[in-house]
DNA sequence: ACAGGGCCTGTGACCGGTTACAGTGAGCCT
DNA sequence: AGGCTCACTGTAACCGGTCACAGGCCCTGT
């Protein structure tokens, strides 16, 4: 291919190069490269010769300053690592987005922001034109991150709704609410009447449309609304095992508990255990996500099943739509349940 | 700030907007932006304020094509996926590799590339000149997109010694054989005296290392090497419960098993109860990485500590040297013994 | 014969930085 | 006074692509 003299530094043929080597113009290879305007069958299997000879490949920056495209996209993460990292949930989203990306030869670069340092510099960096368009992966209404990147104008998705950004912001989530609802009508086709929930944080779309879902299979059916029965967690299994504490000591007569994400519930599970309830048997659980996590807890949960890996690619979707000019959309995907022991079919 | 007038697409000021603006030439503004050569105080401070005045930030990719860097780094995944993204360990080592490079003001670019397809588009993308330098997550030694990278110069640096490579990649590995002998060790002081391994893919470091430190323990206390106590996996949950389950028929009589991962380790111990065997009582068992896996099983696993939030670092930390034109070099972290119920102290 | 259009091609002006090089003036030394 | 260094600054030539524009050539229609 390219004989390289050893001890010199070998040096990348350019578009000159190419175009010498063919005996046509720089031009002629660039139209080549791009498929664009007329160019002669002749010319084209010169330069594809040429090409091969050199074996030249552009230089991506000298493409990205002359397009303004730099051709990747960032996955963001906004909270606590923790969190995110131990979530089987988010590394299927990560693959999926990755995935995704990949297909329409876009790179997925990651950015951690959860420090106030880290945050800053990942606006600067964001809108500094590094990137095309950014994914945001868990994103709380009143972050002034989500300011101050709307501002910028950077083409951004978010995975859920993004609570007062519905006309700015695109966003692709499950059907939440239908999804919560169809997993507490499960419990109450079961019998169960005193159904606790642990829903997720109010600023997030997630948190509050499936306590929505579970108010309005309640009132559906005709049972009370008991705010004694709600708790709040942070999506997380411990926020989910403090939360079943204070359930049971608030409202200990309780007979099934439907959990916002399936690491809540799994923590639930342990505090009910624990606490001498057994699940199913004395209490029903069901959780939300149907994530790794599910298939393994003892019993195994209950969940209503939440397409990430479709979200993902929904998401890579509409935000080649965001950078291409089009409006925002907010899109749904549909859920659908998924029985196991820790609340079987009725 | 900018003015920006309604409608209008916004347009990012340059450098010799920022020169103009504080009178300088667009020469004297980059020796500021880079702290280059001598620049009057006067100057310097004209210039400051001309930046906060516009909102100036440097194109990204015109100082990457003058300077021929591109401030990132492809965090590289060759296996399938599912192994990596179920795996807590990669997890770590994602988030801390993130997390260091952030530091250098270095960007994370992740790739996948498990699918032939895949393979061959990385190959391309990386020796392009997209990233600066290559992250290498789980190097199987006789892997060709190996070969093309070092072929194609990339600067590379793998977690785990690259078997056949070693003069040529920098790696940072845990020391693997002298935790592996400590480990089985510990089983010694135990008294067990027929003990079993599951160990790594004979193509990686990281498995020849683990067995040779087994094979260490073993004959430096006058135990025989039988090699119907020896298995290997891929260093899966699913890998270690066959493994197992293979001991179990050639190998009736064991009376320990060090894994040489913990999933491999969760998977046996899964076999071992179902088989009607006591963990500690009939079989110690000791797991390698001490991952979060390690701490949750039932019950919890004795297994050496693999500090690869460390590693992430030294990985970076190399990289950068060996961008820089340093030599390659295998760098070495100690581990260390965490004791749970699986094998309990003596 | 010549105007006009469809193909095809080359020139040159960008994109927005970095950096080699030349130059300027002030201050100091001999 | 002349030469020299030092501190600083500006000009211009890159880096390697994309793309608007201006032709050139050949074929067709009148």
């Amino acid at each position: 291919m390219i004989p390289v003299v050893p001890g010199t530094p070998r040096k990348r043929p350019t578009i000159r190069d190419v175009a010498r080597e063919a005996g046509v113009s720089y031009a002629t290879v660039s139209r080549v490269l791009n498929g664009r305007d007329w160019v002669s069958p002749a010319a084209v299997r010169s330069v594809r010769e040429a090409i091969a000879r050199t074996g030249y490949t552009a230089n991506p920056h000298a493409r990205s300053l002359a397009t303004g495209r730099s051709g990747s996209i960032a996955f963001l993460l906004t909270e606590p690592q923790h969190l995110l990292f131990e979530d089987p949930n988010f590394s299927v989203l990560l693959r999926g987005a990755a995935q995704a990306l990949s297909d329409r030869s876009l790179t997925l670069i990651l950015m951690i922001a959860s420090t106030p340092a880290e945050r800053s510099r990942a606006v600067a960096y964001l809108s500094g034109g590094h990137v095309d368009g950014v994914l945001l992966v868990s994103p709380h209404s009143g972050d002034p991150l989500l300011a101050q990147l709307v501002d910028a104008g950077v083409p951004i998705v978010a995975c859920g709704r993004v609570l007062g950004y519905e006309q700015t912001i695109s966003s692709v989530a499950a059907d939440d609410r239908s999804g919560a609802r169809s997993a507490v009508e499960h419990l109450i086709a079961a019998g169960c009447t005193r159904i606790a929930t642990i829903t997720g944080p109010p600023d997030m779309a997630g948190g509050v449309d499936r306590l929505q879902g579970y108010q309005d299979a309640l009132t559906a059916h005709g049972l009370p609304l008991d705010p004694s029965r709600v708790e709040h967690g942070d999506w997380s299994r411990e926020s989910g095992a403090a939360a079943m504490q204070t359930l049971l000591t608030r409202a200990p007569a309780l007979d099934a508990v439907f959990a916002a994400s399936d690491a809540m519930a799994a923590g639930a599970l342990r505090v009910l255990r624990a606490a001498g309830r057994d699940v199913p048997g004395d209490v029903r659980v069901v959780g939300f996500d149907d994530s790794g996590l599910a298939a393994t807890t003892e019993p195994p949960l209950t969940t209503v099943r939440h397409p990430l890996d479709r979200v993902a690619d929904e998401m890579v979707r509409l935000l080649t739509d965001v950078i291409a000019g089009r409006t925002p959309l907010s899109i749904t995907v549909p859920t659908s349940l998924v029985v196991r022991a820790s609340s079987p079919a009725p």
